[in-house]
DNA sequence: GACGCACTTGACGTCGACGTAAACGTAAAG
DNA sequence: CTTTACGTTTACGTCGACGTCAAGTGCGTC
């Protein structure tokens, strides 16, 4: 006899990863997520599980639900074909080029920051020594960051 | 006689950022950008230019629109006091922080990206060697990235 | 002075991503 | 047998980020 996977009930889920019953509802209707049924209630299996996690962190990077869908949906595919592959192969190049460019915008935001900061300890520094704080150019912001 | 900087419209800077007037307007409203005017039409400087750079460099990394002004409006606080550098200081960390929790989301799903594309050539070598591709597991997508 | 062009201010519409309330089912606990 | 806990569907509400008219202004030109 098989051995019996774990599941979870919607509260579980719900609790483990902070959202709510209805943003996993949600999900549901978008097909990002298709929970079995015992009657009428949802049972999630660690298929699930594994999809809402990569559902989250697309969240979590901006994405938009559809899009998180084809995406997550790739890794489901079943490569049948050759076309396939290859369909899914420049999927996954388009899909590189876009992290990579959010890589980068973070990592200019990183350096920004950096600098910023480093010139409010001078700052610090320099009113700590009682010396005037020089006044800086205000409509130019030097080099900012988000 | 000080050096006439240059101004832009508000078609131009729509032109050179590819968002529309209403976008402009609208980030006006919510006090992200303050240009000049001249009559009743604005005149966007240098330092509109920059701010609104920054501000679709947050918007590409989703950040909401309220947050990136809190964040472009830390680089034009004139740091007076003590405190007030301190609070900067603090600002900067939170916001380093949540860059870096983003950036290892990408990381993570820069791998795992490169991981489902070295089993896709594989695959694909399989396939072109005329032998059967091995069905894998359907209920665990093995890793996956978004 | 009428025409076109670029610009303005409302103000309502839309779309995605849920929130929220209403009304109901099921099953164990008091 | 009712209460409590947990679940369900349906459906309207909300909020952010704009889109999309409508109606008007200022200005150089024909």
């Amino acid at each position: 006899m098989t051995t019996r996977e774990r599941t979870w009930s919607i509260a579980e889920l719900a609790a483990e990863f902070e959202v709510t019953h209805r943003t996993l509802r949600h999900y549901e209707e978008l097909g990002l997520i298709a929970p079995e049924r015992r009657g009428t209630t949802r049972v999630f299996s660690k298929r699930d599980r594994t999809r809402l996690a990569l559902i989250l962190r697309g969240r979590r990077l901006g994405f938009p639900l559809e899009e998180i869908r084809r995406i997550v949906d790739m890794y489901d595919d079943q490569p049948g074909r050759v076309g396939q592959l290859r369909y899914l192969l420049g999927q996954i190049s388009d899909r590189r080029a876009d992290l990579e460019a959010r890589r980068r915008d973070i990592e200019d935001s990183l350096a920004e920051l950096a600098e910023l900061e480093r010139r409010c300890e001078t700052d610090l520094a320099t009113l700590r020594g009682n010396r005037a704080v020089p006044a800086r150019s205000q409509d130019t912001p030097s080099r900012t960051s988000v």
